[in-house]
DNA sequence: GCCAACGTTGGC
DNA sequence: GCCAACGTTGGC
């Protein structure tokens, strides 16, 4: 089971938007390498949901229900994975928190800022937890 | 509003 | 195939 991040602008799609919908499809994705990372999901896997502008904070946690699969009524070459919201991190971890901590220095949130998915390690979703204070239950 | 970091496009 | 110009993302 992998972790993932995924980046979004609130005001277009939010984590609130998802937890109304109870389930959702992450589209949208215009870049090669989210594309790749996209394809790389299995269900099972864990989503850590980013709002970027005005927030820059990681939000909450979701869980991928849908493998990679062509955008619907298009000829595209992009995918989208369908996922479901599981629970809000209990404290938002703003980007400034992640910069500001030692062991979440290698996260690509920092080290390739615009990549929109992106894979999170275990170490780091594992300190990401803590510093949020969510009670997070593995497996 | 600015700009750094990329990615894409098109002329050559 | 190179690279300048341009567009986009997203932090500041």
């Amino acid at each position: 089971m992998k972790y993932w991040l995924l980046k979004t602008e609130p005001s277009t799609y939010s984590w609130d938007d998802l937890t109304r919908q109870k389930s959702g499809v992450w589209d949208g994705v215009r870049n090669a390498e989210a594309r790749n990372n996209m394809k790389l999901m299995k269900a099972g896997d864990l989503l850590l949901i980013y709002h970027t502008g005005n927030e820059k904070s990681i939000r909450g946690i979701a869980i991928v229900t849908t493998e990679a699969f062509p955008e619907p009524d298009e000829s595209s070459p992009w995918v989208a994975v369908g996922l479901k919201p599981l629970m809000p991190l209990s404290i938002p971890v703003s980007l400034t928190e992640v910069k500001s901590d030692p062991t979440l220095a290698d996260m690509s949130l920092i080290r390739m800022s615009r990549l929109s998915v992106q894979p999170v390690s275990q170490q780091e979703f594992n300190q990401l937890m803590v510093i949020s204070h969510t009670k997070w239950k593995a497996g």
